[in-house]
DNA sequence: CGGGATCCCGTAGGATACTG
DNA sequence: CAGTATCCTACGGGATCCCG
């Protein structure tokens, strides 16, 4: 199995539309670590807003990625974690961010020449 | 290494940020077959648009993860393929797509069953 | 054939204010 | 505390036309 393009794109497509957005990742990733509430992932989530971590809790939490856990005391108590099927997604994108971080200074490398030779050509039409 | 919180968002999430887009990965697993040609991958790939397709080519050149060769002839003709580091990036890219593959009838399945409940909660509000 | 240049629209997502 | 409800904007991306 894997990513040949016919299967790969319709289905997985969707798996990537859900953890691909901005904020999934980083969420699995703080609820890998441990439980969490919900002003703890947002103090601890650089930039997020109220709103986009309530979608995307939600989000993860439809596909069975994340439990919630309401305690109705006042004021209120509601915690975060990963499910099992969450573990594993975590396990699965660990793979592609080693990837990532073992690849970034080749990447950032291989901008760099494209920019500059991007550059070059621009000189010359000038002299032309 | 891996998915750890401040590590994982800040440059993986460049990463994810290129070939998580709508176009990316099919690319990849096109050019992962074999080489082709623009129109071919216009063709292929179903419901890209001419902009679209060059503009993911272009990023993806400028990753160094597909190379662009021109051939000066008339009518034109240029050939996209896969580099060495973009192959390995699909195979890291086939992980995930296996994850998914293997629990896509898991998420569905959560998928309905929160919706069901979703239904019923809100059956109970008309009630009270 | 393989694009570049424009125009245009839907939507992801930020800011802010309110609530049980 | 943990959201929900609105409003608003930036930008991803489609459609179309043109060009070497």
């Amino acid at each position: 199995m894997g990513l040949h393009p016919h299967s790969a794109s319709c289905r997985a497509r969707e798996i990537l539309d859900r953890v691909g957005d901005k904020w999934s990742l980083m969420v699995i990733a703080m609820l890998g670590e441990r439980t969490r509430r919900f002003t703890e992932l947002k103090r601890d989530i650089d930039g997020i807003s109220q709103r986009m971590l309530t979608v995307t809790l939600r989000g993860l939490e439809r596909d069975g990625i994340v439990t919630r856990t309401v305690y109705p005391v006042m004021p209120p108590r509601v915690e975060y974690s990963l499910t099992p099927m969450g573990a594993t997604l975590m396990e699965a994108a660990n793979t592609f961010v080693a990837w990532a971080e073992s690849h970034i200074d080749a990447i950032d490398a291989a901008r760099a020449e494209y920019d500059s030779r991007a550059a070059e050509l621009e000189a010359l039409k000038k002299t032309s």
